[in-house]
RNA sequence: GGGCCAUUAGCUCAGGUGGUUAGAGCGCACGCCUGAUAAGCGUGAGGUCCGAGGUUCAACUCCUCGAUGGCCCA
């Protein structure tokens, strides 16, 4: 088969993927296609893509694969569009995950073992350790056909990187929006550094922590009430989750609305009494706790407040400031515990600013280690978490241990080592991000977010209950934070936003060799230009965020150079990544650009020309979220639970073609998605199956026979029907999924392409016009194939940003040249005509009717059958003659499809039919009201002289009880049902009747197919070329003699006979054998004839 | 504790503004085709639309309260 004039290479079905993809991978490598493409588009407007930079010190996923599939084709689309889209890499290089991995590679742990062993040494390492998978990275990249110029990728630990993240740093302490605080943070005692909330946010996991109840003593005071006596004993009620701060309590507080209630133990001696709140009371005491306490007395919060009690331990110190009070605060909720809390300043955000706020003195006995000094009793030198056991021991031999019960809630941890979070009093450097919250709302506000929820929901409500982002870190390995205190003063500060700004401080060049880095920029410092002092270095790092959020200046080292580059790519256009970047880098973006305003060019545009209202950008315009991607059993993957799935065994096996067709299609992109590789086998597998034996094994199979693209073929217009149909399909599809893909909607449009490959070429065109592609001569048959050869590079072209790689392999052959300089939409598409689309639709569908009817009457499909009538909905019921016109073009195929002579369409007067009346219950519902059902049940009940009658126009009405109404044409679908001896099959308005008689004729031409179909099989299996002629020998039963006969011409021309001999015997030729047709012997042999 | 998203056939998913018989693909059963053949096609059987209330002539759809799973937050 395979010929030295072929044109068209083959592609065979057994072929693996991988092979293909990988002969791309190679001719794209060779060819250097991805600069090719840009090369191509110079000068044309850019579409701006911001690269998110991963961190290559950590093994790529297959969820990685999926925002990686949706970042390449949206750029892919725009690029076939006549974009210019610039696409570099990035890569984040700084930050704790990087630390954790050279700790764990040294096998050292905490911050004093780097420090022994020296902070120049460990960022070496750190310096390396970030590229430690960065092969695999750009290896998986490279796999899946993820187009990013690696060669010019941004790296966020080079000199220049770092100054333009100092340049923003000092921009933004000029605003006064940098500022040194005091605030509880979330504290990592392993990591020994505050963590930013968008971190916190990572680690929540559920974990089981104490739910412990005090009692605590309640002293007399001159605030006497009631039920004060010297003899009770009273004591107030607190809860807490983590025992191991009640070391460090100096104050309770209640909620001053709040109604309490004192209650006093039925049995015993009645000198006791305990303080809850009374909404408390049953879920504390228990339901029946009436039935073994009684209220002695009901109490507001203000009541308590100002009330002095005894701590619960004494173990520490108290310094300065009030304590053991009870203090009034509107955050104590009634929702759990007491309706009293306790009140550790150090430890907790609330407590805190109540500390502030009452003047309450502040106990901190904990290390940055988060340990109790090791003079402590009963828990000295304990890590606080491991310390709750012991405390509520000792609570209990105090005798002020209510009860102890576990519970399980959500807790944060360290999002990379997993060490549960401490709530901690630090010194800690803020961005101002609340103080313009509202801009950074209405930036949000025109981002166009897949989905919508996301952006109004998740982002949005994340951003209104902003609070100022903690930016410092009290780490090694990232960009130092640009500022120098003096020493003497540490009011004295300075920020250095560039090199030449330090350079000129020092007074000195600061040489070749200069890393911004710690530990070498710690030794700069200079005289304080306000005192005596000396200017030093604040010792923190940065958030690695805000590296990343300052890639759309830092990449082009803006301002200090590339200012055309920036204005040219600022803000993007479009970025995607996965939801866990809702806290993460989409917020970096927004609040970095936000707090730069108008010191980033192009910052302050409208966000839309055709928007009124002049609302700054947001650095990107459009963003594409998408969900997990969990196992194929809906787990989440994770290393623990061994269910993660490794891109290097999964693209080899399935190709990157469907794997990426299989995450785009299965579901909307932003919910999660299930990956289970027997579904991608099932789906995009396929699929690209599908698509291959349409271009292999139709027209690449047969073209080679001769046919190549020329001006013998005949013009669109002057084309059978079925291929203006399919022409006409094609632009829709093209239309369709561009508007998609400009809409950010992949699913939709991946899936408007696929059914259209699989439904309408597929199962539908190619099917019913296979007889025109087994011979190249002919006009028809050149129609035939200049029109799938249109619809092959049309849908290559379609489905090129989804797959790639057989898209181009396909188009090449098709055109010569790849898919990836097309055009992703034609400049002069066939026209539409939705007159002959939705005919087609009727054709389709009663064929559909008809092969149920021939199944029903037990007929097979070789068996011509004489007639079958139709009737189509909203054609010829009101005379709409022009539908069923169209139709009639079409009749032959519907004719052809289903084996019959005759397809003729009822109308009412036919005698065949009988009128159904079905009720529209939207317009009934109406003008009845209640009485519908009836009405309907009415509707349905006309009979068909009625409905003839209505039909010619007279009017017609039904009576509910006393209520007579006339009938409109819309309250009523007239529904033709054939009626007599045919095989009817009836759907959704459609009929189709198919008369099952078989007459002699019938039958007999029904033989003569089943003997063309037999020579055929026997011809193949003989390895007989498609074109060769034979001589044929048939020898049967009389009626099979004469029905051979009777179609000598037709099987001759089927067959490629040049002889038919019917009656004789054979000499024993080559191919020769006897057959069962309906139980009768039949004799068939042929030789080659020359 | 709060917010968001799911829940429709064995599986994966569709189902504007409430309205006739809730659909598709896969899988399954049966069959067709036999020059796309380690392919292709058809027909069919499968559903308490998560549950309970409510609104309505009419609820998969709207409302309320729950359940389960997932994500996010305090």
């Amino acid at each position: 088969m395979v010929e030295s004039g072929m044109r068209y290479r083959l592609l065979p079905t057994d072929r693996p993927s991988n092979d293909v993809e990988q002969e791309m991978l190679d001719r794209w490598a060779r060819e250097e296609l991805f600069a090719r493409t840009l090369h191509a588009a110079e000068g044309k407007p850019e579409f701006v893509f911001f690269e998110g930079p991963p961190t290559a010190n950590g093994r790529p996923g297959i969820h990685h694969v999926f925002s990686r599939t949706i970042k390449d084709l949206f750029c892919r689309h725009r690029a076939m569009k006549g974009f210019h889209v610039t696409r570099r890499a990035g890569w984040d290089t700084h930050g704790l995950p990087v630390e954790i991995e050279v700790e764990k590679q040294l096998g050292i742990s905490g911050k004093q073992q780097i420090e022994q062993m020296g902070v120049e040494k460990f960022n070496a390492l750190c310096r390396e350790s970030v590229w430690r998978y960065k092969a695999d990275w750009e290896r998986m990249s490279e796999r899946i056909g993820f187009w990013l110029d690696y060669d010019r990728a941004y790296v966020t630990y080079t000199n220049e990187y770092i100054e333009s993240v100092w340049w923003a740093l000092t921009t933004l302490y000029d605003r006064d929006l940098l500022y040194r605080g005091h605030k509880i943070l979330p504290y990592c005692p392993r990591c020994e550094t505050a963590l930013s909330s968008h971190e916190v946010a990572q680690g929540w996991k559920d974990v089981k922590d104490p739910s412990v109840y005090i009692a605590l003593d309640l002293l007399p005071s001159g605030k006497a009430t009631t039920t004060d006596r010297q003899e009770t004993r009273r004591r107030i009620l607190v809860w807490t989750t983590t025992p191991w701060t009640l070391v460090a309590n100096v104050a309770l507080a209640v909620n001053p609305e709040l109604e309490y209630t004192e209650l006093r133990k039925r049995a015993g001696d009645g000198t006791e009494t305990v303080i809850l709140a009374a909404s408390r009371a049953a879920a504390v005491l228990g339901d029946d706790y009436a039935d073994r306490w009684e209220t002695v007395a009901t109490l507001r919060g203000t009541d308590l407040e100002g009330r002095s009690y005894r701590r619960p331990l004494d173990w520490v110190g108290l310094g300065e400031g009030r304590h053991e009070i009870i203090v009034a605060e509107s955050f104590v909720s009634s929702e759990d515990g007491t309706g009293v809390v306790h009140m550790a300043p150090a430890f907790g955000a609330d407590d805190y600013a109540s500390g502030r706020r009452n003047g309450l003195s502040f106990v901190q006995p904990v290390d940055q280690r988060g340990e109790f000094p090791a003079d402590m009793p009963v828990v000295g030198g304990m890590f606080v978490k491991k310390a709750d056991e012991k405390i509520i021991e000792e609570l209990e031999r105090r005798g002020i241990l209510w009860k102890s019960l576990q519970i399980e809630h959500p807790y944060p941890h360290c999002w990379r080592c997993e060490t549960p979070l401490l709530y901690y009093a630090r010194n800690s450097w803020f961005i101002r991000t609340s103080a313009y919250k509202d801009a950074m709302l209405a930036r949000n506000s025109r981002v166009d977010w897949h989905s919508p929820e996301m952006g109004t929901g998740r982002f949005g409500e994340w951003l209104e209950n902003n609070i100022d982002w903690a930016i410092s870190r009290d780490r090694y390995w990232g960009t130092p934070l640009p500022l120098w205190i003096c020493d003497a003063n540490d009011t004295h500060v300075e920020a250095i936003g560039s090199y030449a700004l330090l350079e000129e401080r020092l007074g000195a060049a600061l040489g070749d060799d200069f890393d911004p880095h710690k530990p070498h920029i710690d030794k700069h410092s200079w005289k304080c230009a306000k005192c005596d002092g000396t200017m030093q270095r604040v010792p923190q790092v940065i958030d690695t965020w805000f590296d990343s959020g300052s890639m759309p200046f830092a990449q082009w080292h803006f301002p200090f150079e590339n200012r055309d580059e920036f204005e040219r790519h600022y803000p993007a256009d479009f970025i995607a990544e996965g939801v866990d970047q809702t806290r993460g880098w989409f917020y970096s973006l927004l609040a970095i650009a936000t707090g730069l305003g108008d010191a980033l060019p192009r910052n302050t545009l409208a966000h839309h020309a055709a928007v009124q209202d002049a609302v700054d950008t947001a650095p990107f315009r459009a963003v594409v979220v998408n969900d997990l991607v969990l196992d194929a059993d809906g787990m989440k993957m994770s290393k623990s639970r061994g269910n993660v799935v490794d891109p290097d065994e999964v693209l080899p096996r399935h190709g990157a073609d469907a794997v990426r067709l299989f995450l785009v299609a299965s579901s909307q992109i932003w919910v999660p998605r299930r990956f289970d590789e027997s579904a991608i086998r099932d789906t995009a597998g396929r699929f690209l199956l599908t698509f291959k034996n349409v271009y292999s094994g139709i027209f690449a199979l047969y073209a080679n026979f001769g046919w190549e693209p020329s001006a013998s073929d005949p013009p669109a217009a002057e084309r059978p029907e079925i291929d203006r149909w399919i022409l006409s399909r094609l632009a829709g599809v093209e239309r369709e999924a561009d508007a998609m893909l400009e809409r950010y909607d992949a699913t939709l449009a991946a899936r408007a392409i696929m059914d259209f490959l699989v439904d309408d070429v597929s199962n539908w065109y190619v099917r019913l016009n296979r007889h025109r592609f087994y011979d190249v001569a002919g006009a028809d048959n050149r129609a035939a194939f200049a029109t799938l050869h249109e619809v092959l590079v049309v849908t290559c072209r379609l489905l090129a940003p989804f797959a790639p790689f057989l898209t181009d392999w396909v188009h090449t052959e098709l055109t010569g040249e790849s898919v990836h300089l097309a055009n992703y939409v034609r400049a002069a598409a066939h026209p539409r005509d939705g007159g002959l689309e939705e005919a087609m639709d009727h054709v389709r569908a009663l064929a559909t009717l008809g092969r149920a009817a021939r199944e029903e009457a037990a007929v097979r499909v070789r068996q011509p059958l004489q007639r079958m009538v139709c009737v189509v909905p909203s054609v010829g019921a009101h005379g709409s003659d022009a539908g069923l016109r169209s139709m009639e073009r079409l009749v032959p195929l519907l004719a052809d499809e289903l084996n019959v002579k005759e397809v003729s369409f009822l109308s009412s007067a036919d005698a065949l039919v009988t009128l159904e009346a079905k009720p529209n219950f939207r317009s009934l519902g109406k003008k009845f009201g209640k009485q519908t059902p009836l009405a309907a049940a009415a509707v349905a009940a006309l009979g068909n002289e009625e409905l003839m009658r209505f039909e010619r126009g007279e009017p017609l009405s039904i009576s509910i009880g006393d209520d007579t109404r006339h009938l409109d044409a819309e309250d009523l679908a007239v529904v033709r049902r054939a009626s007599g001896s045919l095989v009817v099959k009836e759907s959704a308005g459609y009929f189709a009747a198919i008369d099952p008689a078989v007459s002699p004729e019938l039958r007999s031409e029904g033989l003569a197919r089943e003997m063309v179909s037999r020579i055929q099989r026997m011809r193949k299996e003989a390895g007989l070329a498609v074109s060769d002629r034979i001589t044929l020998w048939i020898a049967g039963p009389p009626e099979i003699e004469e029905a051979v006969r009777g179609h000598q011409g037709r099987i001759a021309e089927e067959v490629l006979a040049r002889e038919i001999v019917v009656g004789e015997r054979s000499e024993p030729h080559h191919a020769a054998q006897s057959v069962d047709i309906d139980g009768q012997a039949v004799s068939i042999a042929f030789e080659r004839a020359v």
